[in-house]
DNA sequence: CTAGTTTTTGCCTGTGGGTCGAAAACCTCG
DNA sequence: CGAGGTTTTCGACCCACAGGCAAAAACTAG
């Protein structure tokens, strides 16, 4: 589970309580039930952390088989990104902790791969899909949605630039509202929704497209 | 396995000779061993259809763990993409045959689901990485690389253009030699190879680039 | 040498992202 | 109430690059 919070991705950890690897920070999961699905057992097992309907968007990564992952018993595992927006604050028990995906601590088993691979999917899609949806509020400004866009990315990007490319692809749509300036002052800032808040492509990305 | 065969792509398909699904077309595949990664297993049941040596690419699409996508047990299943080039044809079983991606039979289990997710990938790989090397022989000219994006992607695509991107990009690098002339005349065609025979990602897609 | 075929190159065009700076809209303080 | 400061928005320009066309190049066959 990734989420955006002070400014900086970051991605929900807890503290092992058993052997292999125990006191180690690992991901959230665990073990699958007899017929029931893989993205049902993610939910069931992030009940146990946190409130899952804050999850905004779970998709799969990758099914690890590497023999040696777990040094006590032979266990595959299939590793799921989820998101959730940047206005929730889920309730999170005493063993589980927020950590800036830029500074990870030793992880257990692959899970630091899994991060990382999380984190250039996340970075990969915000670039050809709309999935920011799942990180930014119901409603933002453009420079909020800036904001999330450079935490999640690690670089600078133009709020000019992300407006006119949203907009002009038919991501984002203005409410008609406007917030209220700072104390500071300012002009006060639009706000904008997601047309669609599920996954969807821009378009064949850029690159040898299609006649038109 | 996917492979351009008489100008379509084309996927290697084989009878069930079992329950469920008797007699209907499936993919080839089967069992993990313990102690075996996903891609060892892959490669060890392809090899009982195939010379896998003619494998040019291997990756992992995704898990499928629906409890009904069989109706006998419950079972989960990872499903592999794999590339053959077009100047290989592997010497496969009686019961084993190339069938093209637009015009399946009907498949077991999700095998349907899992072609089509299959050529969705591919499709997008040509366009942003240099994939193609995986379905084309050691040398070929522009126009013969053009006949396997042709044929991939369904749709066409202009050897000017095709030739340009993908030298500027240093995907292609010129062998030197050329290619006799057919019976028909015209100019000998120059040959090229792929610069790097494993999967690497032109560069962070087109859309919302870095500053550069 | 001419006609026909195929490949290659050069040029022009259009789209769309990147950037910068000015204008707009608001605040606070003197 | 006006000046100065702040933040957002808009417009204008630049440029990289893919798409397309047509001419040139290089060959064969008759």
């Amino acid at each position: 589970m990734l989420q955006v919070r002070d400014g900086r991705l970051q991605v929900l950890l807890w503290q092992r309580a058993r052997e292999p690897f125990l006191g180690a920070w690992s991901l959230p999961g665990g073990y699958l039930e007899r017929g029931e699905t893989l993205a049902q057992s993610i939910r069931r097992h992030l009940a146990q952390k946190v409130d899952v309907r804050e999850l905004a968007h779970l998709e799969q990564l990758t099914t690890l088989s590497d023999p040696g992952r777990n040094p006590l018993d032979w266990e595959l595992a299939t590793a799921y990104l989820g998101l959730v927006p940047r206005d929730v604050d889920p309730e999170v028990p005493e063993d589980t902790t927020w950590h800036p995906v830029s500074q990870l601590p030793e992880l257990a088993f692959d899970h630091r791969e899994i991060v990382l691979a999380g984190r250039e999917r996340l970075r990969a899609k915000l670039s050809y899909t709309n999935v920011a949806f799942a990180l930014a509020p119901p409603e933002f400004s453009i420079s909020e949605l800036r904001e999330l866009y450079v935490a999640a990315l690690e670089r600078e990007v133009s709020a000019t630039n992300l407006q006119r490319v949203l907009l002009r692809r038919g991501v984002l749509e203005a409410t008609g509202q406007r917030r209220e300036s700072g104390r500071a002052g300012g002009r006060p800032a639009a706000l904008y929704r997601f047309r669609s808040r599920r996954l969807e492509i821009t378009d064949e990305f850029a690159v040898l497209r299609p006649p038109a």
